[in-house]
DNA sequence: AACCGACTCAACCGCCTGCCT
DNA sequence: TAGGCAGGCGGTTGAGTCGGT
């Protein structure tokens, strides 16, 4: 016995969206608005759509201010970097982006970017393959999905020393550094960014608030907790995690295990060519300099800025 | 011009959570 | 406290488009 059907299936219209309909939804709801009922929207401006097809529309298409398509280099980052820290919480992603929808960035995600950083990966690949042949391959122990890794032990870099392994542009843990400095200070996204000695995440509840899919990462407040402070203002309905420097040991596990599980992801597609479901992914824990440097090798937005 | 496979993305589906009674 | 309902979410689908042959 399935859950009872939030609207009569037989009544309402389904399929795109005619430009008669896209004009009476936002007419009234600039005038009225939502009435913080979407089921019975429709009924109140008579037409034959399901309250949750409304507010889809609503949300992904007609309301004012949204961006369609010319995602930048920085939007790519920043959801890169999203991604490999929380995982496909496209909603909480999108609430950084200010103009972007939760289905815009997935679907650039599934169709473009992904394919963009394995294209990358790939011609990195192939030059390490050429270049370093006498690099071990290793496969990760940690995570739920085991990554191959080219790792060579004599090129570790010292703890502190942020460089690339001689994997080319390929970032790998072995590159994995912990640096004192912080940057990013960006206007466009003020709820993320950095500074000295310390990374803070805000969330938005109203995005974030059902973050229940709890297979994708592993759980916020816990995960903060554990790992720095948390500061909260609830009357703007914003949390404020701030995670200190002195917790570095937590920082680099989790986002190693983030950035494995994207590794896992890209090479999974690549070698294996299938799509199966990776698992656990990384934390909610940011560590700026890991991303500020690894992830960069992906693009050419330049994540040090001048100030 | 016709066909076909790849790609894109708007829209739907079903599940989970929180709120209300 | 339990149950029902609406909102919100991520995953998936499929119609339309594009580009190659």
């Amino acid at each position: 016995m399935g859950r009872a059907p939030c609207c009569d299936k037989s009544v309402v219209k389904k399929g795109p969206w005619s430009p008669e309909e896209d004009a009476m939804l936002k007419s009234y709801i600039e005038k009225h608005g939502t009435g913080n009922n979407w089921i019975s929207l429709p009924h109140r401006i008579g037409i034959k759509r399901c309250g949750k097809s409304c507010r889809l529309r609503w949300l992904n298409y007609l309301r004012p201010n949204l961006k369609h398509g010319g995602f930048t280099d920085k939007e790519d980052y920043i959801i890169c970097s999203l991604y490999i820290t929380i995982g496909s919480r496209w909603s909480i992603i999108a609430s950084q982006l200010p103009g972007r929808t939760d289905n815009d960035i997935k679907n650039y995600w599934n169709t473009r970017l992904k394919k963009k950083l394995l294209s990358k990966k790939e011609k990195a690949i192939h030059q390490q393959l050429r270049l370093e042949p006498k690099s071990t391959t290793k496969r990760s122990s940690s995570g739920q999905n085991q990554v191959l890794m080219f790792h060579d032990e004599n090129a570790k870099p010292p703890l502190n020393q942020t460089s690339h392994n001689q994997m080319a542009d390929i970032p790998s843990i072995t590159s994995f550094a912990m640096e004192e400095k912080i940057m990013v200070k960006d206007p466009m996204f003020e709820s993320f960014s950095w500074e000295q000695n310390k990374a803070w995440f805000d969330i938005d509840h109203d995005a974030a608030s059902s973050s229940h899919h709890h297979h994708a990462s592993p759980h916020l407040n816990s995960m903060t907790s554990s790992s720095g402070s948390i500061g909260t203002n609830s009357s703007l309905q914003m949390s404020h995690y701030s995670i200190n420097n002195n917790d570095h040991g937590d920082q680099e596990m989790f986002f190693m295990a983030g950035f494995e599980n994207l590794q896992a992801e890209l090479f999974d597609e690549m070698i294996n060519n299938n799509t199966k479901e990776i698992g656990m992914r990384g934390t909610e824990t940011l560590n700026v300099n890991c991303l500020g440097h690894d992830i960069n090798s992906f693009f050419d937005y330049p994540l040090q800025e001048n100030e």
